[in-house]
DNA sequence: CCTTAATCCTGGAAGC
DNA sequence: TGCTTCCAGGATTAAG
């Protein structure tokens, strides 16, 4: 669930904690929530021979100096001359510092530094995981340059120039990571009513005011959510076990029926993209009242 | 091109 | 209380 404000604030906090310091160790628990050399890993590479050794390579051990970079809502660990490793929260994943005492449940990969903190990356529903990569080169060219630009810089150009490729529901098209990387549901239909679109607005057609207006709220409503920390429903937590404040903040997600905060109006809720939308049909009309 | 449905999983909430 | 059903922040795939 964690969306682009989510992944930057976890982004951050992990940065803290890593700075000079070195992980000292691996433990895998779940070897097949890692895809090394193309594929998932099995329990032959958490064993004791090569292949196991090429796995805690690949998964950092022994490395210092770490860089955490993001794109959209993927995040890359790595450090100079080292491999590089993508990391994917999925729906339910998060990465949390543990002083000692045993791990939360579906803890799948234990990484131990050496001033003695673990960093857990635990994932109940699995739809998240770790890539291995032989270098930050690759990881960005196999798994970044499909996707579209980063949402919390996105330009009223681009956005225009990316919107323009597709027929689809601007909803649609926001949700697509091809398109634009980091929105999720949640901030798309924050976004949007920000913007005062209507969800089912055709991208293409969105004139070039109203595109700037749009990429404006997108940009301002991520930065104000990483501000508060992200939006925590219910798993989300930033790596000290902290929920998000932002959720408060909500002007429609989660809010069908609910009184506009704006106008009163009460928000409908809809299906777009086979994801549960929330709109205000006074503040966000298809066609404008002029 | 587009949309829809199914799929990968767990677990919390709602309904009976 | 217990059982069933539905739903969820993501993303890919196949089918129509």
């Amino acid at each position: 669930m964690p969306e682009l404000p989510e992944v930057e604030c976890v982004r951050q906090r992990l940065a803290e904690g890593l700075r000079g310091h070195q992980i000292k160790s691996v433990l895998v628990r779940r070897p097949d929530y890692i895809r090394f050399q193309g594929q998932r890993c099995g329990p032959v590479h958490v064993g004791s021979g090569p292949k196991s050794k090429n796995l805690l390579d690949a998964l950092l051990a022994g490395t210092s100096k770490l860089q955490l970079l993001r794109h959209g809502k993927q995040l890359a660990l790595w450090a100079t001359d080292r491999p590089a490793l993508a990391l994917h929260l999925g729906m339910s994943g998060q990465l949390l510092w543990r002083d000692d005492g045993p791990p939360g449940s579906h803890t799948h990969i234990t990484w131990t530094l050496d001033h003695g903190r673990h960093l857990d990356f635990r994932d109940p529903r699995r739809f998240g995981g770790v890539w291995c990569f032989a270098s930050l080169e690759d990881l960005q060219q196999q798994r970044w340059t499909p996707l579209g630009p980063d949402a919390l810089t996105i330009s009223d150009a681009l956005l225009r120039s990316q919107l323009a490729k597709t027929t689809r529901a601007v909803k649609a098209a926001l949700l697509d990571q091809a398109v634009l990387a980091g929105v999720g549901n949640i901030y798309a239909d924050e976004a949007l009513f920000a913007a005062g679109l209507h969800p089912l607005r055709k991208a293409r057609a969105i004139k070039a005011p109203a595109v700037a207006a749009l990429a404006h709220a997108i940009r301002e409503t991520l930065a104000n959510a990483i501000l508060a920390g992200g939006s925590t429903l219910r798993d989300y937590r930033t790596p000290d076990g902290s929920p998000g404040r932002y959720a408060q903040q909500h002007a429609v997600y989660g809010r069908a029926d609910q009184p506009c905060r704006r106008c009163g109006e009460s928000l409908r809720g809809i299906q777009v993209a086979q994801r549960a939308t929330v709109f205000c049909p006074q503040c966000q009309r298809y066609r404008r009242t002029k």
